[in-house]
DNA sequence: AGCGTAATGCTAAATTTTCAGCAGGAGCGG
DNA sequence: CCGCTCCTGCTGAAAATTTAGCATTACGCT
């Protein structure tokens, strides 16, 4: 049953696990800001695991790391925690500001599948 | 100059007053989950003024505190964040979990502001 | 075989976070 | 005026976090 409750550190290295899909405790040092010794590295990721966040695979003798909790169902929380936190519960706000912030960077297939999903919750919905 | 690295606490004090937009101690208190003393909800306010996350005024006779960088800039990087972080930097990902998670929620309206703003997008891009 | 490199496990200690308590001042009602 | 309540400021200390160091083991190379 994993808190939900993570330190600073702790919150970082979920991060990068869910950035990268998993990494060795060296790669996580080198995406951490301001990185620690490396024993302290691997220290958190302990601590993570005794936690039940994190779980490890032994790969070419080195351990693998990676949250339990599939990236999908967690990016469905910190999405609603988004929403919740800065877009007053609206997810047409939230839209609207993805759209805002990248507008530029979305390819002409990219809007027209977007286009499309509109298009069907539209229908299906009320 | 704001730090970025927030603890805990801090975070949870963030979130709150960006979500209510200002607090008093005692709102943002009855708002934090395992509410600590009165006090010590004050002294991380107090931490966080410091920091210069945080400013108060005076509203009769109580300090209303309130996150100094605005929300929406604020949302900017959360939003930045939360793509990068879950959905490999593509805002079209992004904001396909978004209706995906909330489509049913989405009025019809909403959804038709939504589609013109799609529209326009792919007018203006290349 | 012996050495160097690169892992791991564990632990103790420094630092930061988190918390509660107490003193003081201002307003309000009796 | 006095006592009660509700706020603030401050401070010290408990608790949690973050950290580095050391011992050990495994592998590859000469």
């Amino acid at each position: 049953m994993p808190r939900v409750e993570l330190s600073r550190r702790e919150r970082q290295i979920m991060d990068i696990l869910y950035r990268r899909g998993s990494a060795t405790a060296a790669e996580v040092r080198q995406e951490l800001p301001d990185p620690p010794s490396y024993s302290a590295v691997r220290a958190l990721l302990r601590i993570l695991e005794e936690k039940g966040h994190v779980r490890h695979e032994a790969r070419d003798l080195r351990y693998v790391y990676m949250p339990v909790l599939e990236r999908e169902k967690a990016s469905r929380s910190a999405v609603r925690h988004l929403v919740e936190t800065f877009f007053n519960g609206s997810a047409e706000k939230a839209v609207a500001a993805l759209l805002d912030e990248s507008a530029s960077k979305l390819s002409k297939s990219e809007l027209a599948r977007l286009a499309r999903m509109i298009e069907k919750a539209r229908k299906e919905g009320r």
